[in-house]
DNA sequence: GTCTATACATGGATAGAC
DNA sequence: GTCTATCCATGTATAGAC
């Protein structure tokens, strides 16, 4: 019975030097990470690393691809429901923030290919990503606006005030990374701006 | 009379190299801009680098901390007055946007570097230069709450949500660089954030 | 101060044996 | 599949003449 898919023989070894790669271009960026360092950090030698992928820029797609899997799945899981949508939106911004405290070089790493020059990284569409972010916020405030529990007209002006809260936490987050303080600011700082977002305030 | 500041007979060619190399560090990153790249944009050769500048480290710090100076200045020179604050606020998010727009290629940089990982550049205090654009937002901040056009006690949390609409307008004109439609969009998300941040809303 | 030519290290990638 | 040994391009930096 030849060629079962007996879980891959060397599944062991690819996933060593996945978690190595991705702890290390998160942690160095791309250009910094050396394939010398990736396979030593992994325990194997160079031509490995070049078999199963096919190349640096192979690795580093890969292992990305896999680490952005989280977010798309966290993002895609999330559908709007009956509940306010302040509420609805502290949720959601909640749960990213969680998911970017355990993911901070991750997070790291996108936010300066996303913003910053190319650094000679290949392309990765972290871009997707962030549209698929800012998307979830919008239909939440336009559900808000539908609903007559949010105020204005300007949803765009909405989207960005909650999009901005929660950047600016995630920010202060990745500069100053001392480990879960941040959440309650996150609470405080949405307070903010949803006063700012309810139906019925005087222009 | 010898040792006249004559102007520098070299200035201009310094002039060359320090244009050219803020222009590559910017727009390509600082490991990914090579020395050969520099010396060719600027019209001149290798030593010629070495000579004016001690390394590639040195003459990136020294045309960065020249770059960064017009930030400052801006900050600086921004000193609180009577007008409302919210009034204010607008006013100094406003220069800062305009700022941002015309240095577009370094704000990136800063961006990727402030929040990235080291990517293998030499340290600049970029954290400073933010802490004092953080500082200029929250010092308004709290005149507005010792005057009573604020409300609520959370100066910190209304600080992070300024900050935030800001940068959230910033991170948007770095996605999608088509010039100017961004200064209708910021006013519009301060006046949500602003809205959230009067005294005298109902809890 | 500015050139030509070059030293020297590192990094990505592969050949060929096992 | 995994190893040893090596190729080759690129990059920083400098020696030494002018």
């Amino acid at each position: 019975m030849p060629a079962m898919p007996q879980a891959a023989p060397d599944a062991a070894t690819r996933a060593r030097l996945t978690a190595a790669a991705i702890g290390l271009f998160t942690r160095k960026g791309y250009a910094a990470t050396s394939v010398r360092e990736i396979v030593e950090s992994a325990g194997v030698t160079k031509p490995v690393l070049y078999y199963h992928f096919r190349s640096k820029e192979g690795i580093y797609l890969e292992t990305l691809r896999e680490a952005m899997e989280e977010f798309r799945s966290l993002l895609d899981s999330f559908a709007p429901c009956d509940e306010p949508v302040d509420a609805q939106l502290r949720r959601l911004c909640s749960a990213l923030h969680d998911l970017f405290l355990r993911r901070l070089d991750l997070v790291r790493l996108v936010h300066s290919i996303l913003y910053g020059p190319p650094q000679g990284a290949p392309f990765f569409d972290f871009h997707a990503v962030h549209e698929q972010l800012v998307d979830s916020i919008r239909r939440l405030v336009r559900i808000g606006v539908e609903r007559g529990e949010l105020g204005g007209a300007d949803e765009e002006g909405m989207t960005l005030a909650v999009v901005g809260a929660f950047n600016a936490v995630s920010e202060t987050e990745m500069l100053h990374p001392r480990r879960g303080c941040g959440r309650e600011r996150l609470n405080r700082t949405l307070t903010v701006v949803l006063r700012g977002m309810r139906a019925g305030e005087r222009p």
